[in-house]
This record gives structure tokens, C-alpha cells and sequence, in this order.
DNA sequence: TATCCGGCTATCGTATGCAATTGACAGCGC
DNA sequence: GCGCTGTCAATTGCATACGATAGCCGGATA
């Protein structure tokens, strides 16, 4: 396990480093979401590496996130990561128990549900507004997004898993409501950790398809119409997920929670 | 500026130094929203410290928090303290510039209209649920907290304010579900920081009445009479804050920027 | 007089060191 | 053989120290 941590991490840290030089608004371009010019501090840069590590599911969920090991890949100190994990666990994509140690968040089934039940309500209310009153300028943000999304397509990898998140925050981005984004933001890293924790395997995700049909859907102005295409687009992620419980319990404890009979 | 943080802190400092004497269990109790026996962090105290003084409007919006200030004041070093800001930051109820020091967040009118049309739709979906399976002892939870907010009521001062927040967030606690909770919890937090920077005189803020109207309409089990009065105890309430947009600028750089025509 | 420049101070960002807690393991007693 | 207890290593929580940055103020210059 920790064995894993290593890899991953090392295969970021060839960015992290050339990031802790002086390359930084450069790097900050590939880290994706940043606006240009903002400069970034180390625990920052840490922050945005972790996140796409977890988010990309190269970081699974229960791995172990040991300070020491983040501190030394990433060639800073431990107090920098610990900035970067608190902002993480706020987030709720990392637990940390104290004086054990973080580790990447293990949602329960009960949980998946629980978010994916919310994750609807928000993305029906980001599709009403934007139905409302996405322009032109909008239209030609998605398809440029599910354009990169298709060049993505054959890299089957974290790059697309990515991408596909990505494409639901800037429908949130596109209603002009910084809190909504901020949730959608939320509810979606958190379903990229179930997909990670239930998935079979995480086949091409949210099919780039579903996405231009919500697109068209949102050009058509009809509500129902739209809300009913994501809907169902969730439903979709979502089978994906649950169908196979059996993988639900690597977690002994969740197992053994039955036997002893607390519900 | 710096006078007005001393005020405040030195006055929660009495809990605080006790606090991280040895006794913490019961001061835990004190604040609230900590389950029994749940070793508190020095970095936790001072978040849930900080978070207090904000909430309970003592700590408005704008006013600066510094590190060395607060560390002093708690008797803690700076690094618990950036734990505490990290974390309100990602709250959205503090605001982080680098290398300027940390303040207390000053919603914008805009940011205000956004956070309450969210607000609405994450209470409505409450209702809804809770409408569906709320339990005899759910409710029984409901009127204990009233009464509390009635006996606070001739307080007129910070706690009366810190539990008509609280009892929405009990609602959304009651539905079960975390994430919805966590929402609810951040939307009525920065309500708070809205009321205190826009609402005239926040008066009994939220009316007990109202509260006890949404309980007795909840065991009506109607669903859209339910849903109705918790919009208008909403409505009241953003009422009461945005009739005045004249105190909308004690911050001079929103008026010069119309001047400069930035907007 | 207004503007620009340089040092100064206050404050933050980061690194490091030490104390404290946790979990494991070996040894002892039952 | 099983369970308990005390010691040890690993890892976190916290404090302190240092370097870096932003804003302030005074002086010099046009």
C-alpha cells in the first residue's frame, strides 16, 4: 500500500518539482483549474496535485496519505501538506483521524446514495438555469470541453476521468452562482470516489455521448426535456456504481457491523 | 480594527484558556456541536472558537484576523491558528489573501442573492424529506431547541442569533442525510455573515414564531403548505436583510469602483 | 509640491525540532 | 494456550525559528 503511495506520487512529483523551481505559472496552466497569474503557494501546489491524484483515482480510496512520504516526494516540508490535507478533509475527499494519520475517503454505500440522491437535485437546478439563460458564448465553452473530452477518449485513463467531472463543474461554472459551482464541485469529486471504491471498472465513465446530448437538449430550451437527459445521465453514472455491491466491502468493518448486529 | 478583535477575543479567551487546560470534555460540551468524549485538537478549538465569534456576529465581516493576534489571545502557537483559518476558509466564511492576513468574509449584494437562492432550494428539499419520515422524536428534538431559542430570546444578543441558525441546521440534520446537512450548514453560515453585514438591526433575526409555524406544519405531513411557510420564514429573513442596501457599503472600494468604471 | 525610490516593520509562508500519542510486539503471568 | 502489560518504533500535533513579501514612511529629486 504504501508501496502504492510511491508510485503514484512519484510519477506526479517529476510536475511537483519543476512546480517548487521557478516554473510555477506555467505549471499552473496544466494543473487546469487555475486563473492565469495566480501564484501559488507550496501547500497550494500540493493541494491541487493531491486532488488530481485522488480525483484522476490513481490515489484509491483508503490509502493511506502518511505525511512523511507526500512531504519527501513532493520535496517539502510536512507542514505544507498538512495545509493541503486539511483543505482536503474540508472537502470531505480525505478523512483524517487524529494522530493516525490521513487517508483518502471510503464512502460508504449509504453515503454513494446519500450524494448521488443530492448530486440530482443540484445538477437539475444547474440545467434550469442554464436553459434559462446560457448564451452563445456558453454553448461554445461545452463543446470545446467535449471536444477535448473525445481527444481524451482513447487515453482511457485519468485524463478522461477527469475531463468527464470536469464537464459537469463548468455546466455549474456556466449559471454564473459561485455557491452552486462550489457544491457541484463538491457532490462530483465525491462521486468520482464511489465510481472509484464500486465501479466495476470505470468503462468510459460518463459517456462523451450523454454529454452532447445534453448539450442539445439545453439548445432545444426545454426544460423538461433537459432536466429528464441529465437525470437520466446520473441514473447512468450511477448504475454503473451500484450494480455490483459485492466489491463494496473490502472494509471488514462494514461486514462485521451486521454481526454485531448495530443495524 | 485591531481594538475591536481584541475586545472579542479576550472575551472568549476565558473559555479558550481553559479549554486547553485539561479540561476539555466539558468545554467541548459548551460549544455544542461536539459529540461527547471527542478529543478536541488545538487547532480544533480555535476553529470552533473562531467559527463561534463569527457566527454570533461578534466578529463582522471584513474585520482582520490576524495570526500572531488570535495565537496570542488563545494561547496557542500560529501554526494551530492557520489549521483553524485554512479550514473557515474552505467554509467560505473567511476570506485568505496571500501574504495579507485572513479576514472575517464580506459577502457581496450579489454573493447575498446567490447564497439565499440556494438557500431555498436546499431548505425546500428538506422539507420535503422530513415531511416524509420525520419520527416522534425527531420532533421531539425540534421543540426542545425551540424552547431554547425562547428562553434566549430575552438575551437579544449572540446566542439568541447562534440558535435560530442552529435550528435550521438541526432540520437538515434530521432528514439523515450528511451531505445535504454539510450544505445546509454551510448556506446558513454565511447567511449570518450576510445579516451582519447588511441587516439593520438583526431583531429576534429569525422569529421564534416562524420556527414553531414550520414544526406544526411539518406534522401536518402537507407537503406544499410545509414547503410554502419555509419559504416565507426564508423570504422574511432575506427581507430583513437586503431592504437596506445603503449599509451595502461600509467598503470603499465598491464605491470607488463604480466611479472608475469598473462596472 | 508631487512623485518616485529605498529602507523598515509587520506579517505571512515554510522548515525543522521536540513532545505526545498510537499501534505493535515481546515477555510475563494465569 | 490465552490474555495482559510494559516497552519501542513510527507518526502525528504543536511550537519555534527563519526567510520572504507587502505596505508604510521619509527623503530625495524633478
Amino acid at each position: 500500500m504504501a508501496t502504492l503511495l510511491y508510485t503514484i506520487l512519484t510519477r506526479l512529483s517529476g510536475i511537483a518539482i519543476e512546480v517548487l523551481g521557478h516554473v510555477l505559472p506555467t505549471a499552473v496552466g496544466v494543473l487546469g483549474e487555475a486563473t492565469l497569474s495566480e501564484r501559488s503557494s507550496r501547500s497550494e501546489v500540493v493541494y491541487r496535485l493531491l486532488r488530481q491524484a485522488i480525483l484522476e483515482q490513481a490515489l484509491k480510496p483508503g490509502t493511506k496519505l502518511s505525511e512523511d512520504t507526500i512531504a519527501d516526494h513532493f520535496k517539502v516540508s510536512r507542514t505544507s501538506v498538512r495545509g493541503a490535507l486539511v483543505r482536503l478533509n474540508a472537502e470531505g475527499i480525505v478523512d483524517l483521524r487524529a494522530n493516525k494519520g490521513a487517508c483518502v475517503a471510503e464512502p460508504t454505500l449509504e453515503e454513494a446514495r446519500d450524494i448521488f440522491s443530492l448530486r440530482r437535485m443540484l445538477e437539475a437546478e444547474v440545467i434550469r438555469r442554464l436553459v434559462a439563460d446560457l448564451g452563445a458564448a456558453g454553448f461554445k465553452r461545452l463543446e470545446q470541453h467535449v471536444r477535448e473530452e473525445q481527444a481524451a477518449l482513447s487515453d482511457h485513463g485519468p485524463l478522461s476521468i477527469r475531463l468527464a467531472g470536469e464537464f459537469h463543474i463548468l455546466l455549474a461554472e456556466l449559471t454564473g452562482s459561485q455557491a452552486l459551482t462550489r457544491f457541484v464541485r463538491e457532490v462530483v469529486s465525491r462521486c468520482s470516489l464511489i465510481l472509484a471504491r464500486f465501479a466495476r471498472l470505470h468503462s468510459p465513465e460518463c459517456a462523451v455521448d450523454e454529454h452532447i446530448q445534453i448539450i442539445r437538449a439545453l439548445r432545444s430550451k426545454d426544460i423538461a426535456a433537459a432536466e429528464k437527459i441529465m437525470l437520466e445521465h446520473l441514473d447512468a453514472v450511477e448504475l454503473r456504481a451500484e450494480l455490483n455491491p459485492d466489491k463494496a466491502e473490502p472494509d471488514i468493518s462494514e461486514i462485521l457491523k451486521r454481526y454485531a448486529g448495530e443495524s
